[in-house]
Order: structure tokens, then C-alpha cells, then sequence
DNA sequence: CTAAATAAAGATATTAATATCCTTTTATCT
DNA sequence: AGATAAAAGGATATTAATATCTTTATTTAG
């Protein structure tokens, strides 16, 4: 469903909103690929996209690290938009350019809802929903 | 959400049953490949997986090809695991492997109705019903 | 001012998915 | 029997995703 980088990234942004709900202290790469269990360099590069897409913020040099602009309210869908692209909720499933309505695909219709509904779930949950969460130790980011 | 080879196959089979409500006669690659605007070559691979996991069967031979065993019905989900393996339906979204619900990831619970609700209507989703839009003109194999 | 610690950037390596090509096997037609 | 046409199988090529390594830029602590 998502990419192994969309994966990291989702669990990326729901340990920094985690950490960020304790404490204001930035977030560093370490602690992050430690807590999600992921490859410390590909995690990096993650770190950098989810930057450049502007869902997260960082600073360089010694106390530098990453953090949430707090008046940014991000949900799933924003995450998977950012690091896989809109081709879960936009592109046709069996590859169409152009799968339309008058046009379908024969899943078009068929999955149609189905998609709208997961497309929907996505854009509800936030990142912070899921840190509370956590928080409550209902949901963990490593086996 | 499905692989390219699995995009691929749920077309070849659609079309088979397509074709096979129309005229009992095999159907071969080329006619395959053509009609749902697949790589040739690559065609050929995944019509032997399919072959191999039993939703298809074929004969080789200069009136070979490949038909459906109509005693058989074949659904959406058939053709993903048969393709794709078990990982739409049953793997973690974020790659614990054992992801359960007294150790969920953070996209456990978020998503386990939604997963649940697209697995069972590709369950429930035969290729004689796409098969039969498609004869309708209600939907397309290729654009 | 210098050393240390951090993120950013760029280069490279590895693995998996997608795709093609060539040969072999099988069945049919003449 | 021999030529032909089909699927099956094996080898290779290409591309994209995953992952690592090295260098550079930035900031702060001492």
C-alpha cells in the first residue's frame, strides 16, 4: 500500500508530534532511526524530504534537529502525498492515464467507494491523533 | 496498491472470461496482449504465474493457448495473492511482523476497518461480473 | 577561534520489479 | 515426417526503490 519510505515517514512524523507533546527539545536523527527502528541513512534522506516538503522543520549545527510547526496540523494523507505522491488517491489502478468516469478502467468503478473512503480516513487522522496514542500506549512504532 | 504484474494479470483474466462468454475457443497471448495493452514478453511471464497457481489453464501447440476452467470462480483477491502474495491483506502497513492487536503499529487500528471493507470486496468481486461490464461497454480494458 | 555535533547534499551500492530475448517443449496441420 | 505455431523455461537487460558512504555547510560549546 506504502512505499518502505512512506512507512518510515509516517512513523517519522508521528514520533516527532510524540517526543514534541513531552518536550520542546529538537528531535535528532539518532533518537528517531533508534525509536522507529530504521536504517539511520535512509532515514536521513526521509528527514530531508519530509523538509523539503515542508511538514517538517529543522535546524543545523551542534543543538540542531527537527521539529513540527506546531500551528501545522498534518494528517496521513499529507505524509503519503509528500513522500509517494498523489497515485493512491489520484491514478487509475490498473495504470490508465486517464480513467474516468466516462472512460473506466474495469476497476473504476468497482473500488471506486472503497478508495474514497481510505482516501478519506487518511486526510481525518492526524499525526497528533496518533501520538496520543501512543502516549497512551495503544499504539507502538517498533515491534 | 497492486503491483504492475498485477495490474496486468486481473486485465488478462477479465479478458479471458470476456472473450470465453463469447466463443469457446483458447485465447493466446498475442490476442492477450494486444487487447489489454501489455508488454508482450512480460505478458507471457505473468500468464505462466498464473497458469502455475491454477486460475488459468493452458495448452501449448499450434492451437494452444489459455481458458478458464469454468467450474471456477475466480475473484479479485484470487488474482492479487496469486501475484502480489498475502501482503495487501494480511501484512502491516508499516512492516512489524507481527502486527497485532495487542502490539499494533500506529496504523493498526486507524485502518483496519478500511483494510478489512477493500479485502472483502475484492473477495467479493468475480471476473465474470467485470466481464460482463466490459461486454456492456461499461468499462475498458484499455484506453 | 577551534573542535564537535548536527543536518544537507552528492555519490555510490544493493536489491527488487519490470521487461526483453533466446531456446526448448508440445501439439497440430499439411 | 517435417514445418509451423503455440506455451514454457531460462538467461539477460533495464529501471526504480532501498540503502549506505563520504563530503560539505551550519551552528554551538568550550
Amino acid at each position: 500500500m506504502f512505499s518502505k519510505s512512506c512507512e518510515y515517514a509516517i512513523k517519522i512524523m508521528a514520533f516527532i508530534a510524540f517526543k514534541q507533546a513531552k518536550s520542546k527539545e529538537l528531535v535528532g536523527l539518532d533518537l528517531i532511526s533508534e525509536a522507529i527502528d530504521s536504517p539511520r541513512a535512509f532515514t536521513a534522506k526521509i528527514l530531508q524530504q519530509l523538509t523539503k516538503a515542508r511538514l517538517l522543520k529543522s535546524t543545523r549545527g551542534r543543538t540542531g534537529g527537527f521539529f513540527l510547526d506546531k500551528s501545522q496540523n498534518i494528517n496521513l494523507a499529507d505524509i503519503v502525498k509528500a513522500i509517494d505522491g498523489p497515485k493512491l488517491f489520484e491514478d487509475c489502478l490498473l495504470g490508465f492515464d486517464k480513467c474516468q468516469d466516462d472512460n473506466p478502467c474495469v476497476l473504476h468503478y468497482q473500488l471506486k467507494k472503497e478508495r474514497n473512503t481510505l482516501k478519506n480516513k487518511l486526510l481525518s487522522t492526524d499525526i497528533y491523533t496518533i501520538a496520543k496514542r501512543v502516549n497512551r500506549q495503544k499504539a507502538y512504532f517498533k515491534e
